[in-house]
DNA sequence: TGTACATCAGTGAACGCGCGTTCACTGATGTAC
DNA sequence: TGTACATCAGTGAACGCGCGTTCACTGATGTAC
């Protein structure tokens, strides 16, 4: 962010952050690529020698959201040590951690409308994080018997869907008040009875 | 919408529609007052006489929604008829359906960004669908043993924050691709887990 | 029923503004010899 | 080590554009008598 010449050293990157924290203030729409520059200490026309224009520019941004995301959540994962239940919830409370930590990568990826086939690189990372979330439910859902054993990527679509819903919902101070719940409490909660009602962890407290 | 002579008859509506199918087209910071007012065939100017502004207009929009939400979910409600499950199960349905039927509404309210204490008659309309919500849950929750019953108002943001999850991640053609899944039958899905999970259903079906 | 007049809801011209984008340019950096 | 030169990464001026907002205005409507 701090220039000291004529060249700036890492505009590229220094462009990407402050998209990131203007988008965290003012949404993902709610910005110019000139304010963009602007935070960086350059000119506007100093931007289009590292990015196309503005959508290209949140779209670097969400891929390396998307690459942080990634690593998070297969460190929470760790191949479902100790256990396939532990784990699995360990990638939930990952995945609220880094929308509280990183609000503007969580922003440019999921509420940007950017669409993840922009690029195939942008693909390539985003199946990536979404394959960690279906691999440690299916993990998971390996212990239920056959028969009533529901598709991993359902499981892996019900959380995902919850741990997003609160996120927008209870994390962010959102529509005016803040949050009357706890994000955390209220996802931990929600997975405890969402895993009792799978049969895998007892009925009784 | 149409225009037949010097006075439109029905501006402010108008203006709200244009709003409305401005912010399903293009997200709730993606279009400009002008935009709006050329929707609706009017001067820009013409505008002033009925919205403070932008922010208005839409704040009006959200208004309208959170009035046609509560009805939809008053209705999905029954006031607990036939059952206080079968009654719960229907507000979820209502949601989605909700969300599904008035997109621009539901763009408008939740995340457009405009507080609902902007206006006191916005925070009461919406805390009158907040209330439905609520008195469902409650409703349900009444049926578990008082021992290891939790609170409605955790039930209830349970449900909520689901289903906005799968609206935002699956009901609408989101981030490029369209939805793996049938966002009906994925939340039907999550919440008999969840229920099973709070002992209201039984364990196999 | 007809007329005069007040009120209302729109127009259209004007303004200043910041944006995106281009362009020839220039200062800084890296490298070949 | 020094010098010449190519390349790179930025500048700043210029442009056309559409926006938000204001203003005096005007056409349509409603109403009192």
């Amino acid at each position: 962010m701090r220039k000291q010449g004529y060249h700036h050293g890492n505009l590229r990157q220094a462009l990407v952050e402050a998209c990131l924290s203007l988008i965290t203030e003012k949404g993902p729409t709610g910005f110019t690529l000139s304010e963009a520059a602007r935070e960086a200490g350059v000119t506007p026309a100093a931007v289009y020698r590292h990015f196309e224009g503005r959508e290209d520019l949140i779209a670097e941004a969400a891929r390396q959201g998307y690459e942080i995301f990634t690593a998070l959540m297969e460190f929470a994962y760790d191949n479902g040590k100790p256990t396939a239940l532990a784990a699995f919830e360990a990638t939930g409370r990952a995945y609220l951690a880094f929308a509280k930590k990183y609000p503007g990568h969580y922003i440019a990826m999921f509420e940007s409308g950017i669409s993840v086939n922009r690029t195939p690189e942008l693909a390539a990372t985003s199946a990536k994080a979404r394959a960690v979330l279906e691999e440690s439910a299916r993990g998971l859902s390996q212990r239920i018997p056959e028969d009533r054993r529901p598709p991993a990527t359902m499981v892996s679509a019900h959380i995902w869907a919850m741990s997003h819903g609160v996120v927008e919902l209870f994390a962010r101070n959102s529509p005016g008040q803040q949050s009357p719940f706890d994000p955390e409490a209220l996802l931990e909660s929600a997975m405890g009875i969402y895993l009792r009602g799978l049969g895998l962890i007892p009925p009784e407290r």
